[in-house]
DNA sequence: GATAGAATAGATAGATCGCTCTAGCTGGTA
DNA sequence: TACCAGCTAGAGCGATCTATCTATTCTATC
């Protein structure tokens, strides 16, 4: 169809060797020359490909890795038996990978996100988009299983919040200890969503 | 005593700039050019400061801006009335500044911490070093209130996370009701921690 | 084959990076 | 006054950054 049958895969290793410098290093941190080097490709298909340059190309590689990421995450909670033990697998097997890569790859986007977010508009819309992309699947989830709307997205955030947090942590103090506390505490703010769902709002609770 | 009366605040000045711009911009997202002009100081007063240039400055303002956050939550906390009030209050409090600041002063490290973790050992260690320093505060607050020590220290961690990582979601949409969500999980956490400390471990929940 | 367009290939520009260097200034001591 | 540290002050170095530029190679269609 297209006019090259053999298109060459060099944008692609531009797209997997950038999103894997980004995870680890930053936006700032990885310089373009690294980025061709790692891909195997020459400077010039890295203009040919992105015309828009640097921006262009990390506004396509975060789309891309939040995509991937929430995909790999939807298939873990697919596999698990339900819902608590989703997230618990979810923390667990970050917590895996994070260790096997020498405390590297853990969210694709969370630095990227970090450094652009007060200096380069486009790219912070586009972690923000991911991040909402995020939210929307697991709100999605946990109302499926009988919580209500503002409760289920509340918990998304809440649990989110808690694997990008453990991330920091784990990466700085190269442990798994946070996303191990994180995982249990976010599997338990999962249970008392789903005591309270069927039936009626959670009891109030007496100050100490 | 020493031999300089007037010292000059222009090494304050430097390491003041230097928080603020790591805290926005990131580590190498912020020239030493940036600094120094931002500090109204000249370029050969930063290396007379600080020999070991732009890591140690690094080092030095990661360890100072870490103490200055930890003595800033414990004021809050220690002018709640109780524990889930304070950790309620922190969380509406960061809010406040991160509106104030068009979501650009979050967590003075985080950004800092993402970026080093892979690639300078020493500023990964400063920030591991902080993160430790507040997790050990938080967990002797909670210990104090009589929780177990393996669950204060698995709560503060995970108070922790929810707080940095609700700081990534909410720089990035601009909103801070990723702030408010984490908010509520971390009082709803505290509130169970405390429920179960001077009595029995919580009870064990049916699998939905 | 001839040809056009896509993709590859890399040299190079202009700016900025962290950092070094040599002065000049200041204030206390001899 | 002479002196000496501590500090200020900024020019300038090599390296590196993003981006541009001109060729060359490959592929599909005429």
């Amino acid at each position: 169809m297209g006019p090259n049958l053999k298109p060459g895969n060099t944008k692609a290793r531009i797209l997997d060797a950038s999103a894997e410098l980004f995870m680890r290093y930053g936006y700032t941190g990885t310089g373009l020359k690294q980025i061709v080097a790692d891909a195997n490709a020459p400077f010039g298909s890295l203009y040919h490909h992105f015309p828009g340059g640097k921006q262009e190309l990390g506004v396509e590689v975060i789309h891309r890795s939040g995509a991937m990421y929430l995909e790999l995450v939807t298939a873990v909670f697919d596999a698990a038996p339900d819902i608590v033990n989703g997230v618990r697998d979810c923390f667990v097997g970050a917590a895996e990978v994070l260790r096997a890569t020498d405390y590297a790859d853990a969210c694709p986007i969370e630095t990227v996100a970090l450094e652009v977010a007060s200096t380069n508009e486009p790219l912070r819309q586009a972690t923000a988009e991911v991040f909402e992309s995020w939210i929307g699947g697991a709100t999605e989830r946990f109302r499926a299983a009988g919580i209500d709307d503002g409760t289920a997205r509340e918990l998304s955030i809440s649990l989110i919040a808690l694997l990008e947090g453990a991330f920091v942590l784990c990466r700085a103090a190269r442990t798994t200890e946070a996303l191990d506390a994180a995982g249990k505490t976010a599997a338990t703010a999962v249970e008392t969503a789903l005591r309270g769902a069927p039936t009626r709002a959670s009891t109030p609770i007496p100050r100490p």
